[in-house]
DNA sequence: TTGTACGCGTTATCAC
DNA sequence: GTGATAACGCGTACAA
């Protein structure tokens, strides 16, 4: 079934056809219905690909998610909830949403090589860009469409992006373990490839000097956005005797909590506990973090790429989300 | 850039650079070279609606995942492991994965009618079908491609699926509960409306009645594949006083542990559990349970709707997958 | 307000 | 081995 045979099947022609799909002016009312009814008896929907090949435009968006293992999975929902976010906005448009997974241990190069070679999607969006990154360098260079979830790295202002302001919230963060009567506040931060660690890391610094206190290099662990690495990081600050501890991500803290229970050590009495990102396991293990609804990131970064596509917006767009500290237990006790 | 252009660059014809682009015979090396070095030059690829539009097939395959909340999120990694074997699969073959979401708390029709309305995929890979499903319904009577993952409703053998065998598998966990002495074993199911929950309530109650126990209602609690589902049905089963509980899920798991904890018993001492599906949490509470790798179900059932997208099987096909019992803490003690 | 005719970029079917 | 040429199904100026 196409838009010539309906057009047979209502008696007109297949453009005006066509006019009635895409609710175009200048069809009379009557004609209109009649169209519609056809369409309906026969269940009708235009061929995409018919349509895409003629507007240069398919309505798809592709998300590219760089990195999986103990990432995409387990007890971080960074991820699913970015998607969820995304595919609201998306839905919200009748666009589609393309996924691009990496697999396990899959070389950024080869993950590049694989989303460049598709051409289905109008634009992408970009998460965990890293510095170097080749699929970063290679949409740059034939500057094809896209947004970046996160800051891009080098602060690169040519590019859109959606982040947060990851260096305020680690301030008020920070500023909230002062405030408690924390001096020696420890960092367990993400990648350090990664801009938001970066930022995180930043922010720590900024407010320990604002308030005169060191920034002791014994209490700052070069870590993973990871369970284990939280862990791991904990088990190696301990001999410094942090009495706060400001994580890169609430995964990272709960490596953190692990390592202090194993340690016979209390929470927040002994070591208080700051995470990032309030996901869904923050608020059960009552984890004071920073709140930013990665969803609403996904959201925004899907709508403008839209935007973009459709030239509603100038390329390129830097939209910096505010956040907001959420106190819980592991800071104020009980 | 298209083929023309290549071909005048190469000084050729527009068929012979496809035929190379294709790798199809008949080409004499010395001109398939040139055209590959013309291709680089211009960093070529092929208009992948201009050839949907003429071989009938996009290479898209689509993933329908109808419920989000509390489910897609959280501590509840199951459909993001489903995600990831499906993209490997796709991947494999180079196919790309268009993801469809539903909103929180969108009815099922409506999201039915959004998939079914994008016809971008060659074939659609649907999870927790239920009973009476619009989408399913309307796939089956328009009869487009798809899989199931998991058992369709009423064991509806006219469809392709992919499975676990969920009633051996129930059967195992009961057995061995038995085995170590259990006799008042405890059911909490997930949605009764979704077939895997079925299928293990069935071989819950096989096992008892295979050693002559008795199946007694109040021990079988109908719930949801949900952490707080696990919480309220166990305090629901506490004063029935049972010694032991298989989970419907892991996740339900999670729940029962939250209340046996709250209740002051001892797991596996005063209440020894089962879960179900070997979920990254199962790990790390410990937690006996039965794995089966959603991951490889979700890369067979890619392959599968790929098979018979391409024709390569006759529609339909049914897979259903081993599984196998993994012991921990929560049932054995340390 | 409706219809005609062309083009989008590719594959498939011929003829050479 | 290679090259014309006709589809594929739709949108869209332009004509009527």
């Amino acid at each position: 079934m196409n838009l010539e045979d309906i057009a047979e099947k209502a008696g007109v022609s297949r453009s005006t056809v066509s006019r009635v799909i895409n609710n175009e002016r200048y069809v009379s009312e009557k004609v209109r219905q009649r169209v519609l009814q056809v369409i309906a008896e026969e269940n009708f929907r235009p061929n995409p690909a018919a349509r895409t090949l003629v507007t240069r435009r398919s309505g798809i968006i592709g998300t590219a998610i760089p990195q999986t293992t103990n990432v995409f999975f387990g007890d971080n929902s960074y991820y699913p909830m970015l998607l969820q976010g995304v595919a609201e906005a998306v839905n919200q448009r009748d666009y589609a949403l393309l996924l691009y997974l990496a697999e396990e241990q899959e070389e950024r190069e080869n993950f590049a090589e694989r989303v460049v070679r598709q051409r289905h999607a109008d634009g992408l969006i970009l998460s965990s860009v890293i510095e170097g990154d080749p699929l970063f360098t290679y949409l740059l260079k034939h500057d094809r469409r896209f947004v970046i979830v996160e800051t891009p790295p080098h602060h690169e202002e040519r590019v859109s992006y959606v982040t947060v302001d990851n260096v305020a919230a680690a301030e008020m963060a920070v500023n909230h373990l002062i405030a408690i009567g924390r001096r020696r506040i420890a960092k367990i931060t993400g990648q350090i490839n990664i801009m938001d660690a970066v930022e995180r890391l930043e922010g720590y610094q900024n407010a320990l000097r604002a308030h005169g206190l060191p920034v002791d290099p014994n209490l700052i662990v070069y870590g993973r956005f990871h369970r284990d690495a939280g862990y791991e990081g904990m088990k190696q600050l301990l001999p410094h005797q942090p009495d706060a501890v400001f994580a890169g991500g609430d995964t990272i803290a709960l490596g953190v909590l692990d390592a202090l229970t194993e340690a016979g050590l209390c929470v927040p009495e002994d070591v208080a506990l700051v995470g990032f990102d309030d996901l869904d396991v923050a608020e059960r293990a009552q984890l004071t973090t920073i709140n930013h609804s990665v969803q609403y990131v996904g959201s925004r970064a899907a709508t403008l790429l839209m935007d973009l596509i459709e030239g509603r917006l100038e390329h390129p767009q830097h939209i910096v989300l505010p956040t907001r500290l959420v106190i819980r237990r592991s800071t104020v006790g009980s």
